[in-house]
DNA sequence: GCCAACGTTGGC
DNA sequence: GCCAACGTTGGC
C-alpha cells in the first residue's frame, strides 16, 4: 500500500465537501508530472488531502478504490483521474502544516516542497513515518 | 530542437 | 491580491 498526495484549493474543493460527497471523481490534473503519481494510483492506496490554499495543511486522507483511466472529458486525451473514497479529516486546529513540515528540515527533498508547483505525488515512507510520529492517524 | 512569451499555480 | 516559479506553447 502506498501513500500520495493530492492538493486541492479548498475554495473549490475543500474536505469539507469530499466528506459530504464520501466519495469522488479526482480530476482537473494536466501537469505531466503530477499525471504519473495520479496513473500509478492503486486501489487501496492512500491519499494525503492537502489545502494548497488558507493555512497550507494535510487536511484529511482518501482511499484510493477505482484504478485510474483517461478523462473522458478532456478534448486533449492527456488528462487521467481516479475515484477517491473520503476516509477521515483531521480538526483544523491539530493539521500538519507546510511549515511544519518545511520546518522539521528532514524532507528538503520531498517533492511537496522542493517541486512547489508539483499538485499530485508520491510520498516517501519517511514522511509518512513522520506523521505518524507527529501523531497523525494516517 | 530551442527558447521567448505566456499562462497557471501555489505561497504568502 | 500579488508575484515568483515554472510548465507549456508556438514561432522560428
Amino acid at each position: 500500500m502506498q501513500y500520495y498526495l493530492a492538493k486541492t484549493d479548498p475554495d473549490t474543493y475543500s474536505i469539507d465537501d469530499f466528506e459530504r460527497d464520501g466519495v469522488t471523481i479526482w480530476d482537473g490534473v494536466h501537469n505531466y508530472a503530477a499525471l504519473i503519481a495520479i496513473k500509478a494510483w492503486r486501489i487501496g492506496d492512500r491519499v494525503l488531502i492537502y489545502h494548497s490554499q488558507g493555512e497550507t495543511t494535510i487536511a484529511g486522507v482518501a482511499e484510493v478504490i477505482g484504478e485510474p483511466y483517461k478523462d473522458p472529458h478532456d478534448a486533449r486525451g492527456i488528462s487521467w483521474v481516479a475515484k477517491l473514497k473520503f476516509i477521515k479529516k483531521f480538526s483544523p486546529d491539530s493539521r500538519v502544516t507546510l511549515k511544519d513540515i518545511k520546518t522539521s528540515s528532514l524532507f528538503a527533498d520531498f517533492a511537496l516542497v522542493k517541486q512547489g508547483r508539483l499538485s499530485t505525488m508520491s510520498c516517501p515512507k519517511t514522511f509518512i513515518d513522520w506523521l505518524h510520529e507527529q501523531g497523525v492517524n494516517c
